[in-house]
DNA sequence: GCAAAAGTGTTGCTTATACACCCATGT
DNA sequence: ACATGGGTGTATAAGCAACACTTTTGC
């Protein structure tokens, strides 16, 4: 330890914090995140992930139902919010020195693109978009990676479901995210014998074509256990 | 809800940043945490998790590492760090607006309590300690359920061992973590067994009384694929 | 020899996978 | 009839828990 860098190095940083956040969705049964076009500077017309500040008298999580809500329109718990992290680079922005506290949230498929209000530039793409604003393509795939882990140990695929569902509804969703092929046999019976995960309304729902398919709401389970386990890595 | 102006609430909020530290090891076959008595006000006298202010110039690693080393001497790579989460509730430090970030850090057993130089008064204890200051207590909860958790998919086990390590220091370190008694012979099996787990050295460690057993290092895995499954919770 | 801890073999049960097969609907 | 997706049954394989048994040391 030096004395006089000591004297800088140990004062408190000044910072400023921000919300980002990572949309997921599934779309013709592809992953797909919302990615916003920057009209600010820094990185003014840049890809970036939608986000804002922190504000007084609020939480992290207050904050990013509040960047939720002004960028889908959704509101309350429609959806599932997540922290995945905080990136503290000194130098990820330009304009100083600003944490980001970076959220997951899982929606099902929207019938418009976004019915957001601010982010009018807001559009899906699949997950591997370009090039994207600060650090941002490090916080995408640390959010995925999230949602992949928390498929097999939470009902989080039913938050891609608009409720009611099928239970074929649930297996895109794991094709979709993990990125695989699942047999629709073993995946009906592992899903419906499991604790909790999904409970029948009763009801059926009619496809354009084939046999008509049970309809499910999530059920009371926060984890599932066993846990439902992705093929090995190819 | 307060009903304060719109014009307030959209200030971004002035915040300053902590670090937290969730320090780990296992001491007599039990899961400990190191705890400090806090030297000032607020909660003077009052036990809590050690940590600091963020620090001009540094990102939340190195001020976690700093904090390490303030506390337990352990530099470098000896330990294990990982980013819990980030505690931002309005109220949680009576000084003001402070964000925490928490930390877990996954130490051998030390020979001393504690090497460190600042908190002089600093122990392990259970983690079933009594009321810490702040919000400590909940995210010491976290930080021992994501610890149980990375000892499932993660070598972390190795960190809380010093090398070389046998079979048998890995096993007591799950079953302290995960607080059950597991099969000696089907652990030593499966460990072995897996790839890029462990690593023989070809030496032996003689203890007091019984059969020599092999030494191992960490090998080169950074995830346990299958995963090692934890009991059931009873 | 005896206690203690390491390590191996074996058995029986549980679970997963692959796939044959049947069901219910729209066209 | 036939295409399409929903759902059940079953055989084979893989994995796991339980435990008998052998090995290697200090005393």
């Amino acid at each position: 330890m030096t004395m006089l860098p000591a004297v800088i190095r140990r004062r408190p940083a000044n910072v400023q914090v921000a919300v980002d956040l990572v949309i997921l969705t599934v779309r013709d049964g592809h992953l797909a995140v919302l990615i916003i076009d920057r009209g600010n500077e820094p990185y003014l017309g840049r890809s970036a992930l939608p986000g804002g500040f922190l504000h007084e008298g609020e939480d992290l999580l207050h904050a990013a139902e509040r960047e939720l809500h002004e960028e889908t329109g959704l509101q309350g718990l429609a959806s599932h919010l997540e922290q995945v992290g905080t990136y503290s680079a000194v130098d990820r922005d330009p304009r100083g020195r600003i944490l980001s506290v970076a959220y997951l949230a899982v929606v099902p498929n929207l019938p418009s693109p976004v019915a957001g209000t601010d982010a009018v530039d807001a559009r899906w793409t699949g997950i591997d978009t370009g090039p994207l604003a600060f650090d941002h393509n490090v916080i995408l795939c640390d959010a995925v990676e999230r949602a992949r882990t928390h498929l097999e140990n939470t009902p989080l695929a039913a938050s891609f479901c608009q409720e009611p569902f099928t239970i074929g509804d649930l297996r895109s969703v794991y094709e979709a995210v993990w990125g695989v092929a699942l047999d629709p046999r073993n995946f009906h019976r592992k899903v419906t014998g499991m604790d909790g995960f999904v409970v029948p309304t009763g009801t059926m729902r009619h496809p354009p074509t084939g046999r008509p398919a049970s309809l499910y709401r999530c059920g009371p389970a926060r984890t599932l256990y066993p846990p439902l386990q992705r093929p090995p890595r190819g």
